[in-house]
DNA sequence: GACAATGTATCAGCAGGGCA
DNA sequence: TGCCCTGCTGATACATTGTC
């Protein structure tokens, strides 16, 4: 059907991005993985992914032959995750949304027509200061824009894949966040921070 | 223990698309 | 153009669990 669906580029940068292991796997893979950690079910992957069961099985085949790992073994009626595969489960979570958001991604980002998801990671207290208004704004200007609001845990700090899943953190000045490199802006004068996405349209 | 139900793995045969 | 890879359907074998 589509075979090589990512290996064009590999083809196309072969003398820049040789050495990406990317270039060598089908990104179709990394939606299979995903469905496949997160259900631990091949026929319920198969099903959330639109492939039929044989081809979800074909699937964790290959990928059990690229990590040389099970990724998946047997337990009963159902499978559990390898230490290998509880350690990809988060990875490839943030790395679907990154890809996400790469094909999301348009020249111009017109809210009036836009009904992107944008996942925001929070504190209760800036939740309560910046959402009532953000809520209003958006129904005025964005209407078929969707707010996935994430709880920011108490008195931790975010690991970097948490940082990375979400496209606005809204936090206290200072508060650590693994790998928010991104850009940072004061919203209120109660001192909130937001590292935002460069892609962010607030950005 | 026998049987049915469920789920996974694998095979055959076929088709589509990329690449040399 | 032929090869290779991937996905499809349909069929089958096998393992596990639940029920009787």
């Amino acid at each position: 059907m589509r075979r090589g669906a990512s290996t064009v580029s590999s083809m196309d940068y072969a003398d820049s991005d040789q050495s990406l292991v990317v270039n060598r796997v089908d990104q179709n893979l990394l939606i299979s993985l995903r469905a496949l950690l997160d259900l631990r079910h091949v026929t319920k992957a198969a099903e959330r992914v639109h492939l039929s069961q044989p081809a979800m099985s074909a699937a964790l085949r290959r990928l059990r032959r690229h990590f040389n790992d099970e990724l998946l073994v047997r337990s009963g009626t159902g499978y559990e995750l390898t230490p290998l595969g509880r350690r990809l489960q988060p990875l490839v979570t943030a790395a679907v949304q990154s890809l996400d958001s790469v094909w999301r991604e348009s020249a111009v980002f017109d809210p009036v027509s836009s009904d992107r998801q944008f996942t925001i990671t929070s504190s209760h207290y800036a939740a309560a200061v910046v959402l009532p208004g953000l809520r209003t704004q958006l129904a005025a200007q964005a209407p078929s824009v969707r707010v996935e609001l994430q709880s920011m845990p108490r008195g931790t700090a975010l690991s970097e894949n948490e940082v990375l899943r979400s496209d606005l953190v809204i936090c206290p000045l200072g508060y650590g966040l693994a790998g928010a490199t991104r850009c940072c802006s004061t919203m209120t004068s109660c001192a909130l921070s937001a590292p935002i996405t460069r892609s962010h349209p607030a950005s």
